[in-house]
DNA sequence: GCCGTTTTCGGCCCGACTGTTTTCAGTCG
């Protein structure tokens, strides 16, 4: 079962017992336990197997019980028993936008609606024949909006994509300078998920206080690449832009700004712990303040900085307001100094136009360009990465030449460079049998190489771990590049058993990288998280195939951000001799 | 059902919006 399926399940089983009148704690925990495993990019059977189902957040004793039954046995008696009690034509109406239990149940059972697979079909014919109408609690404009909302479904098809984060700051960032350009406006920042620097975002949400808000949404809807405003209001407005992204601005009163801008940062889980919290010491928080209990006072917060010092806490950074524990860290004074763009000394994966005759794709710009650039990000290094010579294409005795003639090359680069250090490193492809793409003796021409997979991802957990672990195994690898494999929106990543790599990783003096490359952003937040707990070091690459990918590092700092890392776990962050000596020890 | 510097019991966020209601229920983020 996919994470989705497992997900859906256990929605189904939170409906059913809202259905069914639980205790509302119990039907939020399964709905917790589904939020959680739907975001999780670990293969929950997969952790199943290996026991660790309770490592996955709101997953307990009880439901991981239920799961393993589930996952060995091919059915849960308990789950079939609770969902046998709601008829089934309930579930399929659950996935139309605006649609929960109690509006389901209540349409299936007036209805009559016996068929699940018919039920979203049978649903739209009642509406059009004004069947809905007149049942008590629904209205004209209910059935309408019962309509809309099949329809609404029925586009979507279940698939909305999310932007890879990149595009959505670019967007972002050109909106900001455009806003920024009016007189009135007084602070402007992202919100939300981009403001989190998640990899994917959804919609971009902008926030702007300003002393004449007629003003500034005048100004946001007449954006040059607006190409529908979808609504206009006095606080705020929402557009479509070319490509039919969605972004949203609201105004916020400056005098609340702190408040409005953590609250519409989250992320959701973050909000919800952070008021369990504020309760405990007497306060009730909402995006307008933050309220004394006892004598309903309200403090208001300019600031996020301001808030969370009134709550006896360090200022919490947005990438990691995920409820993994940073409220308890920021209480304690021992949050991360997280790691930032500024301490990056280097990029460790880059690709130039070398004429290596690679399998893969070679870069669009010469060694020196790609110097040059380093030069101007102010680096003291750069690794060039190419692709392994093709293989297929070349014999061994070639290839060996075409990797002397490259080592002979960059070392008189190495020579003529005195600002910026040059290393030698090379990606090469893991075969399917986790063989090394390059002969041996090849690998004597470079410092160090980075390992990384790109073909048949579709290998069972087990025999992909094998085939990863024998190719990080050769003594001249030190990195494990774009570990998933993920292609945003294109491909999913590989399915392996992660925690067996990564610690043999931490074991075995390999560093794990971060990958900045707009579709990949890979490893994922959550793996890094793992991957640190293990002791990992890890390395940020832009993947850059030209110069302006090099300006991409941003990314994978967020990234590492995300997965609480500091510049003690980044190699990146090593002057050029340690770094070198941790490449070829 | 989950969770823990309130840890094996006793808690469990807060408000907006919508449509149907004359005070609330359901859904959403």
């Amino acid at each position: 079962m996919t994470n989705k399926e497992i997900a859906r399940l256990l929605k189904n089983m939170a409906a059913a017992y809202t259905i069914l009148g639980e205790n509302r704690f119990k039907i939020i925990a399964y709905e917790n336990a589904a939020s959680s495993i739907s975001s999780s990019v670990q293969e929950v059977q997969q952790l199943a197997r290996e026991g660790k189902l309770s490592q996955i957040g709101g997953v307990g004793p009880s439901i991981s019980a239920h799961l393993d039954e589930l996952f060995k046995k091919g059915k849960s008696i308990h789950f079939d028993t609770v969902l046998a009690k709601i008829p089934p034509a309930v579930f399929p109406l659950l996935e139309i936008p605006g649609f929960g239990p109690k509006k389901a149940i209540k349409l299936v059972s007036k209805l009559g609606l016996k068929n699940k697979n018919t039920a979203i079909a049978d649903l739209q014919k009642a509406a059009r024949e004004g069947k809905i109408a007149p049942l008590e609690g629904f209205g004209e404009k209910s059935q309408q909006d019962i309509l809309k909302s099949i329809d609404l479904y029925r586009n979507l098809g279940g698939k909305e994509q999310r932007m890879p984060l990149p595009f959505a700051s670019n967007i972002a960032s050109d909106y900001v300078s455009y806003l920024e350009k009016l007189k009135s406006t007084q602070n402007i920042a992202t919100l939300g998920s981009l403001r989190r620097s998640l990899p994917t975002i959804g919609d971009v949400d902008l926030a702007v206080a300003t002393d004449n808000p007629p003003e500034t949404i005048h100004s946001f809807i007449a954006y040059p690449s607006v190409s529908r405003v979808v609504e206009e209001g006095s606080e705020g407005a929402t557009v479509l832009l070319q490509n039919s992204e969605h972004v949203d601005l609201r105004i916020i009163d400056k005098k609340r700004w702190g408040s409005m801008l953590q609250y519409f940062t989250g992320s959701k889980k973050h909000n919800i712990r952070l008021r369990e919290y504020a309760l405990k010491k007497g306060y009730s928080l909402n995006e307008y303040g933050i309220k004394e209990v006892k004598t309903g006072k309200m403090h208001l917060f300019e600031t996020e900085e301001s808030l969370y010092k009134f709550l006896g806490l360090l200022y919490i950074p947005p990438e990691i307001r995920e409820d993994r524990g940073e409220i308890e860290a920021a209480e304690k004074n021992q949050l991360p100094d997280l790691i930032q763009l500024s301490q990056v000394k280097g990029d460790l994966q880059v690709h130039s136009s070398y004429p290596i005759e690679p399998s893969h794709d070679l870069g669009a710009d010469t060694m020196k360009d790609m110097i040059n650039k380093a030069k101007k990000l102010g680096y003291k290094f750069v690794a060039f990465t190419e692709h392994n010579p093709s293989i297929s294409k070349h014999t061994t005795a070639q290839i060996i030449e075409i990797m002397k003639k490259r080592k002979a090359k960059i070392e008189q680069l190495k020579d003529s460079t005195k600002s910026v250090r040059i290393l030698n490193l090379l990606e090469i492809d893991i075969m399917t049998d986790g063989v090394l793409a390059l002969p041996d003796k090849a690998l004597d021409y470079i410092d160090a190489g980075l390992a990384s997979i790109h073909s048949s991802f579709n290998q069972p957990p087990e025999q992909m771990t094998r085939r990863v672990l024998k190719g990080l195994s050769h003594p001249k690898i030190k990195i494990y590049a774009h570990p998933t494999g993920r292609l945003i929106n294109q491909r999913e990543g590989i399915k392996a058993q992660y925690s067996e790599i990564f610690t043999y990783c931490a074991q075995n003096h390999k560093a794990i990288e971060i990958n900045a490359y707009p579709l990949r952003l890979d490893l994922p937040d959550d793996l890094i998280i793992e991957a640190r707990k293990k002791g990992c070091k890890f390395t940020l690459g832009t993947d850059a195939h030209d110069i302006s990918g090099m300006d991409l590092m941003t990314y994978g700092v967020s990234l590492a951000r995300r997965g609480w890392l500091t510049r003690h776990d980044i190699l990146n962050a090593l002057e050029y001799n340690e770094l070198y000596q941790w490449l070829t020890n």
